[in-house]
DNA sequence: TCTGATTTAAGGGTAAACCCTAAAATTTTA
DNA sequence: TAAAATTTTAGGGTTTACCCTTAAATCAGA
């Protein structure tokens, strides 16, 4: 018997997971949790063997939380899951501590397979991500998806308030920095994400839920 | 007996639907569609009683959708799908003859008893959507949602093009038109969507799936 | 058909974004 | 502790965004 927890802001992706595994013998879903203060506070009560970690929340991120939780339960086994393909979340993510990766799109079997392969201590990809991985690792540039570079903690914070609609001098008074560092940012930010201009700063950020 | 087909690009939603209706005696879910061209020709081959239609579409949306549907099908029954509480959005897709909205933290119970009242060509709405909508005809400012004012064809063009980190010189030489007209309509989606700059467009552009 | 909405466009501004080079101070990591 | 990464700041410049008013031409609905 496996005792598994769901930490997702979709409430119809729960209701999906739960009602998957509900079928599954020896699979047991005792909590579900919305956001990362959710899952640090029910983790307290009772922790899971396995956990399905949704990567954007609304109130944090599911790499940061993956290595938080790993540092309070090493037994806890943890299965990232995201809907992109993208091989520098899943390299930080596992860095973290993760256990496992699934895409969203992911179906009944694999994910039945997941969570009794990473039970077992065993890293677990699908296969398509192995794939990208290896060509990642042999230099080969894959198609699918594009490299988003980590971004520093202050990038971060820059990154936040530029979707929130802050100007330069806003984001330096908000920040007690000057607005020459703030462009600074922002110019790191504009290559590092390979975009053009505020536009794809906020778009990327978004659709990537690098905030 | 209900026959149902699904329109979602995302896959985990159309699990977890398939799987929760599956376990109901009179739903029998008959195709699941991803976009708006596999609907089009899925519906072709056999159409359903009833649609779940999820508003946002890789290539289009689903209150477009909804009214070409509805042109062609008279008797299709159809409940967008969408995690917006959005007046704006609710009034659209109802004018374009959708049968029902639900939210997508939506549950079984509500999700079936939505199915069954359109069945019966009896428009359903959840009880928060109702009040919601009251509450506009009442002139109520609503606290949870914000307004959307319907944008024109133009102005959708022009704000997918400031998503795609075009500058306003190069929207002009898209659309054939001059840069201050290009402008104008900066100006427009801006007041219209209460925001501050490209940020807050791009942002709302891609939160509610304006584009 | 008329009327309102949409699309087009201009002049003339100010504010903000973006780019370059360069470098010191601080923090993190090996 | 040394090396690497991050954060900070500056000068000086170009480009783009944004705001104001005003208004003609075109399109679509009652």
């Amino acid at each position: 018997m496996t005792t598994l927890a769901i930490t997702d802001d979709h409430a119809m992706v729960v209701e999906g997971l739960k009602t998957m595994l509900n079928q599954v013998e020896d699979i047991q879903i005792i909590d579900a949790f919305y956001t990362v203060n959710d899952t640090l506070l029910g983790l307290k009560n009772k922790t899971p063997d396995v956990l399905l970690l949704d990567i954007n929340l609304p109130d944090g991120n599911g790499i940061d939380l993956c290595k938080t939780l790993k540092e309070t339960y090493k037994d806890l086994k943890i299965i990232a899951l995201s809907n992109f393909e993208d091989i520098a979340f899943i390299k930080q993510i596992i860095k973290n501590g993760a256990n496992g990766y699934l895409l969203k799109n992911t179906t009944k079997s694999e994910l039945v397979e997941a969570i009794q392969t990473v039970k077992n201590d065993v890293l677990f990809l699908p296969e398509t991500l192995k794939r990208m991985l290896l060509n990642d690792a042999l230099g080969k540039p894959n198609n699918s998806s594009y490299f988003v570079p980590n971004l520093t903690r202050r990038e971060k914070e820059v990154l936040s308030l530029i979707v929130k609609e802050y100007t330069s001098e806003e984001i330096a008074n908000e920040l007690f920095i000057t607005i020459k560092t703030v462009e600074a940012h922002r110019s790191n930010l504009i290559q590092k994400l390979s975009v053009k201009n505020v536009a794809g700063l906020v778009r990327v950020a978004l659709e990537k839920g690098l905030i």
